[in-house]
DNA sequence: TATCCGGGTTACCTTTTGGTGACCTTCTTG
DNA sequence: CAAGAAGGTCACCAAAAGGTAACCCGGATA
């Protein structure tokens, strides 16, 4: 019986699928935008190399977090977007967020500042 | 402002601090036992090395999710206990456990089979 | 035909993370 | 005095994660 307590063996699923060094940023792109062509998420994203990205992505998909729509055409088109198990995270994530700036606001800052030499998006 | 999103910023320190092959089971522990000290943990963990637990230990410490208490004596007594700030993810880690457990059941499973061999806490 | 563009792979290297075994320290007990 | 706890460190090694640059494919276009 579990009470009001966790068990670590989900916890565990769960952090591995969440792990990896850009997938925070990915996920953040992919909940607020619906569908994210892979040039413009590399384009957004600063300084990841592309077998990285690729790879993030694939183990993302994997995983279930997200789906990966190939449109025959013209130049190849791949789309990426956040899926219902992927977007069950959403509310968590949010949580997540909060008790960083919560408690741990300056770590959170350097994050941020860390990034400010960046492309800005808008 | 930002909505009902979250910012990836954040989400980073977070999943940064709860990274780490042991932490999970580490703060399980934390959650269950009110204090804990090092060689019980290090008993009941199944298969760590010394050393690696020492040092998920102190990354914990040093990000503040847990409490080191160095106890004066006869043999030296160390205990670890959750700190406010790790205790306040109590049930950020609930809902991450539960998502698990929802959309990745099977691999939750594997978890659990795969530390099957081990001294059975009671 | 030569080139480009989007998406993707490969070979190779560096950094980070985790693991092993020996050793130290202080106090206690046989 | 010898040996044993508890907590911890150190040198060393292995595996995983991430990074760089070059290359591939197919269609479009200069």
């Amino acid at each position: 019986m579990t009470q009001t307590q966790f068990r670590y063996c989900g916890l565990n699923v769960a952090l591995k699928t969440l792990t990896g060094k850009w997938k925070p940023m990915i996920l953040f792109h992919l909940f607020r935008t619906e569908e994210i062509r892979f040039n413009e998420l590399w384009r957004i994203i600063p300084k990841v190399s592309k077998k990285v990205l690729l790879q993030q992505l694939g183990q993302m998909e994997e995983d279930g977090l997200l789906i990966r729509e190939e449109r025959k055409g013209f130049p190849p088109e791949v789309y990426y977007r956040i899926s219902e198990k992927g977007r069950a995270l959403g509310s968590v994530l949010a949580q997540l967020e909060a008790w960083a700036n919560t408690y741990a606001p300056q770590q959170v800052q350097q994050v941020f500042d860390s990034e400010k030499h960046v492309p800005s998006f808008d």
